[in-house]
This record gives C-alpha cells, structure tokens and sequence, in this order.
DNA sequence: GACCTTAACGCAACATCTTTGCGTTAATTT
DNA sequence: AAATTAACGCAAAGATGTTGCGTTAAGGTC
C-alpha cells in the first residue's frame, strides 16, 4: 500500500503525524534491535493502531517514512570558502553520520519498505553535492562532477556501511577524495 | 532470534530445510509483492508453521538465508584466457544478476534481516575477485588490487540498484572499468 | 461566521499471524 | 541395540493486522 498524498495537511492530521514520528523515535531509541511494533508505536502516540495501520500500510513502510523525514536535510552543507574543503567537510559528515548506530538503522529503515524511498535519499545527496557545485561556480572555481563524487566517493562509503566489512574512517574518505583528484581529467 | 548453528546435517532437517527453501523460491517466483507469509510457506513445504519460527525466528532472516543460499556462488567465474577479459565478464555478469528483478529482491532480503548476511555476501564478491587474482598471478599477469574494484566498480554498481536512480548498463560497467585501468599507479 | 461536504480518526469485532508447552519422532551417540 | 537428545507436529493462548461503521474535525461555500 502506497503512502497517501496527503490532501489535508494542517490540524488534526499533522498533530498525528508528528506524534507518531516522535513515538517511532523515541522508540526506536530505546529498543536496539528492530522489535518496535505497531501497537507500540500507537500507544506511545496516543493514537490507535488502525490509524497508523490505514495512513502508512505497514510497519516497514512507517519506519522508512521517519526515516527519510530524518535523513532529509535541514540546512546546506557548510560553507568553508572553498570547494575542497566544502565537499571534504560534507563527505567527512555525511559518513560519520551514516555510520553511526542510528545512521545504519535509518539506511535499513529506508531499504526494508518495497517504496520508492531510497531515491528519495539518493536525491537528497544530490542536492547537496550540487549546493556546492553551485557554490564553486559563483566563486569562480571548477566544479566537480557530481556523477564521479556519488559513484567514487558516497558508493563505497555506502557499500562498506552496508556490507559491514569496513569502517568509513575520515582517513578512508579522505584518500576516496584524493584519488579522485588524482583522476585524469575527462 | 540468530539461525542456529545446525548440529543434525542428515536426514529430516536437511529435508525439511531443502522443502522450506524451495517453498521460499516458488512463492517467491509468484507473488510479485512481497507478500508472502510464514503460513503460506509452511504450508507449500508440507511443514508447521511452528518449525519454520523455531528454527529461522522471523520471515526476513528466512528470507535473508534463502537469499544468501541463492547468491552463494556454485562455480567459479569463466576463465577467458586473460585478466582483463575475466574481471569484464565478471563484472557484467555480476551487474546483470544483482539488476534483475530477482536479484534486486534478493539483495532487499539480504539487508532485511539484522543479521550478519550482508558480510557474507560481501565475502562471495571478495572471493570470485580473489579467483581471478590468483588466476591472474598464474599467467604472470599483474593482478589488478581486489580493494579497488571492489569501491569503485562493484560499490558503484550496487549503489545505482539499491538507489535505483541509474541503470547498471554494460556500458556502464565497462566505463567503470575503463577509469580503473586509467588510474595512475599506486 | 454558520452550514455543508468529506477526509481522517476511534472503536470494536474479526481474521491472521506468532509464540509456547508438551508429547512424539528420528538422528546421533555409546 | 539401547540411550540420549535435537528437532518436529499439534494445539492452545497471545499478539498483531484488517475492516465496517459511526464520529470528529478540516476545508470549502454561502
């Protein structure tokens, strides 16, 4: 079942909306392994669980919908005054963040649901990546390839937290960034 | 629940870990979503339901050990006769399974469990590029570094078809390559 | 601002799934 | 061959997921 567009978005429906995202993390702060239930949630909310179960379908899908509202950013990445130092900073956060312990549990939040939520988080990096590019540009600088960054830089990062077979180190992310600077240019 | 340590190999838990396995395959063949319920797939191995919970805990980590029992390499990747044209082919291959819709799902069941699936999956890419390497020393090749396909031609790969922003083409897998081999080296 | 329309919620009954105790079967050991 | 015990089936109890229907409140109309 498909998260519904939501039509009415003031008063009542967003109250609920809020209060069940809050119960989810309150929860999910609490409880290490994924043993959250619906039912749990609904009582922590103060809502009932046919209403969480009609708005989201299902588990999963709830999960993955706070987990995107979470991963979606609030502010641009910061300015350090340079390209380099922009997306060094940016990649050095976006990894430390991703994983840490709530990071890895937001990653498989967002994969567990059969909804088109991964994209979401795919578009949110992007975006990011192109704050800088924009802001390279109106420095003056050359601005790197978005395309290289994601496949170079945020794939690998990714795969290891998720394969959990390495730690994205800042000493690892650093020498991902050099050798793109080391790259020939197309 | 972790999956238990199997002590009994022979006779009744094998047959009924291969019926339960294979119930898994065809249900999972059939029904597009994911769907599919306990119930359902002890009823189509002729088992109890209360079997299949003692013995795998939950649907995801079931479906995560099918997955990985389906992903677990059979052979080792074609030989071709040279370095270049072995890690090509495997690399395709690899890129054109995990792409289907069946190795798409596969991966979600992977990731879907908390369990150390993903690491071992992990490993059967590490091992097939080990294959390959030592293949490679046994021509007098210079073998190419396991690490770096692994971040930036597989991590790349599997980062397109968990996002599902971009298709994992041929062409893409072979530029992929290509910028490998135009690295400087180390 | 009072009235209408309708999306969204709560309640409760029902259906389905999950857990657990206990007796039985069969694989392994001696 | 007998003893031991892991693994299974059955069935009851508990928890979760689903759905119809009446009620509440948001957004629109006059």
């Amino acid at each position: 079942m498909a998260l519904k567009e939501r039509i009415r978005v003031g008063g009542r429906s967003a109250r609920i909306q809020a209060a069940v995202h809050d119960a989810v993390h309150e929860l999910g702060a609490l409880t290490t392994r994924n043993q959250i239930t619906v039912p749990q949630i609904a009582a922590a909310a103060g809502v009932t669980p046919s209403t969480i179960y009609r708005r989201w379908g299902d588990l999963p899908t709830l999960l993955a919908d706070v987990a995107v509202a979470r991963l979606r950013p609030i502010a641009d990445p910061e300015d350090t005054g340079a390209m380099a130092s922009d997306l060094t900073a940016f990649i050095e956060q976006y990894a430390e963040e991703m994983s840490s312990p709530v990071g890895r549990a937001l990653i498989r939040d967002v994969f567990s649901s059969d909804q088109s939520f991964p994209s979401q988080c795919c578009g949110f990096t992007a975006d990011h990546l192109t704050t800088l590019v924009e802001r390279a540009r109106a420095r003056g600088e050359t601005p790197f390839d978005i395309d290289e960054v994601i496949d170079h830089v945020v794939a690998p990062i990714v795969y290891h937290i998720l394969y959990g077979d390495r730690e994205p180190t800042p000493d690892y992310c650093r020498a991902l960034l050099a050798r793109l600077r080391s790259m020939p240019a197309t």
